[in-house]
DNA sequence: CTTAAAATACGAAGTCCATCGTAGTTATGA
DNA sequence: TCATAACTACGATGGACTTCGTATTTTAAG
């Protein structure tokens, strides 16, 4: 189980990297932290958690006057689903063009770039 | 100049692949080859690509009944832009975290993990 | 020349997304 | 207690995308 078709929008997916960095929050604090990077009216932001929640993409505690919601969906899930669709459709499935395309365009710190070596090694003598 | 921001949408791109892979092509030629992946009718096609050349995307020689296409945009272009795009919206822009993922569940082969691994030594060499 | 096939043009519908306004409800503090 | 602030519910709108049907035009064959 868990292998949901779950896609979240662009919109939706900023609200959940708030729930997944903070955890369980108010849909003011959310409205909060996504205004400090683009403005949103409240109840906007209110709509689209509503929405989620229609989706099973949060849950929420409604004991208190203001609910509190929590993501139900795994970030690295998302990702991993996320991803799949993006590498087929942009770059046809070549995970290497997609690195290449990454990696060739200073994408990456140095730091990133040894931690990626380091993957590749790990990964290397797992396939011996 | 070039750095127009040229946003495809899923259907645009497959159309995109079919002309940078096989070059201009009429609408006939890109729907029988859309329609190896899925059932596409001949108007929606049209009509796309008619939206693609509003758009700037795709250009035309109408010398000939059947118009012939041709791809604008540049492949690694759009693959660049749309990362971009992903890898804020998805990943928070941590490309290492992008690359964990990806190479972290099989999407490589032998032979991608050492193109990357190449690209990765160039990479650093370059950097000193 | 006439007709049928093939192509283009274009409007329109249905869906999804993001946004917001308004109405209604609940708590609180003066 | 009662006015006000804070919150939820929900409808509606506008735009982008995708799809397709219909009308029109062009070509080619007989």
């Amino acid at each position: 189980m868990s292998e949901k078709q779950f896609r979240p929008t662009e919109a939706e997916l900023e609200i959940l990297h708030i729930l997944w960095e903070h955890g369980p929050a108010s849909v003011r604090a959310v409205n909060e932290r996504l205004n400090e990077r683009r403005e949103v009216g409240y109840t906007t932001t209110l709509k689209m958690m509503q929405i989620m929640l229609e989706k099973g993409m949060v849950e929420r505690n409604t004991d208190s006057r203001s609910h509190i919601y929590v993501a139900v969906v795994r970030e690295s899930d998302t990702q991993k689903q996320l991803l799949n669709r993006f590498l087929q459709s942009t770059f046809r499935g070549s995970a290497s063009q997609l690195v290449m395309q990454l990696l060739g365009n200073h994408k990456a710190t140095d730091e990133e770039l040894a931690q990626i070596k380091e993957l590749i090694r790990k990964i290397e003598t797992e396939n011996q």
